[in-house]
DNA sequence: ACCATATATATCGCGATACGATATACTTCA
DNA sequence: TGAAGTATATCGTATCGCGATATATATGGT
């Protein structure tokens, strides 16, 4: 069994805060917009559906990677807010079909927008974290670009009282 | 404003789609582990710290990009499993340093490795979705034409199952 | 020394998420 | 008609991450 070195956890460690960076950027700009994270991601599954597949629940849990009935939760909560609606299929009426509203949309438009111009500008570096998953062996570490945690003043002055 | 074409939304959708792939793997293989999702994070966040900085709550919160109390809660979690300890700082007594328990570094190893195999072979198809992203296919709109009324809804319909 | 202020960590209650178990509605097949 | 399968829905629960708030320690001004 091969056994990591400190290096390549730092290089999961990287990527897990790229991640995390991109989700986090999402997470606030779809807040703002009145939704939470897996109600975008719902609605652009909707949206994003491969051509010639209906998008019944089962179809974008499955795109989603979650159960089915998580769906089912998160079509109740955008049916509610009015981004989405349920119809009956004619065919099969045990299948529930998944529309956009008009203002479902509206915003999803909008979302996907910054979602598009933030992925442009952070690809890069993105792929730069995957490419150094994908070397076997690491020479050095590039000196993290995380960026500083915002070093606060420290004084590092020697208490003399005590 | 720019708008999206219906290929960009299935670049996002599929650029999540790859995410919660590799999330998904990761949710499985972490939970067979006994742990959640954050806490292998932060056990991840911990291990990876960049050299010189110390492992202390509010370092790795950053690291996370969550609130410092979330850092906690999650602390409090993989300290009751036996995952972490936590030791406070001999020169600034508020301060909390993080370290794994060797029950920890095992569980740890054993799931980066894992990881790490993971993206090795899903990493092509990430940079691939990336590259998608990142062809910025602007076609140039030099300028908003001025008499431009106010873009109605384009009849062209582009619905996924249309 | 004293107190105001800043910092580091912790606690509480909440909504969203996603799950397992289970229920209901509809379809298909025998 | 009934049994089995499929699609969706409901219920209870744990984790996550948050805002609001609390506690402990450190630092600076007077």
């Amino acid at each position: 069994m091969k056994k990591l070195t400190l290096s390549d956890y730092q290089a999961l460690a990287e990527f897990r805060y790229q991640i995390r960076q991109f989700l986090h950027f999402s997470e606030q700009a779809i807040k703002r917009a009145g939704l939470e994270r897996g109600q975008y991601q719902l609605m652009l599954a909707i949206k994003g559906m491969p051509d010639g597949v209906r998008p019944r629940i089962r179809e974008v849990a499955s795109r989603m990677q979650i159960q089915h009935h998580s769906a089912v939760e998160l079509v109740n909560r955008l049916e509610a807010g009015g981004h989405v609606r349920r119809e009956r299929a004619h065919g099969d009426r045990r299948e529930v079909l998944l529309e956009l509203t008009p203002k479902g949309e509206r915003i999803l438009a909008e979302l996907a927008m910054h979602h598009h111009e933030q992925l442009q500008s952070r690809a890069p570096t993105l792929v730069t974290s995957l490419r150094r998953l994908m070397r076997a062996e690491i020479k050095s570490i590039p000196r993290a670009p995380v960026s500083a945690p915002r070093e606060r003043k420290r004084p590092q002055r020697a208490k003399n009282n005590g």
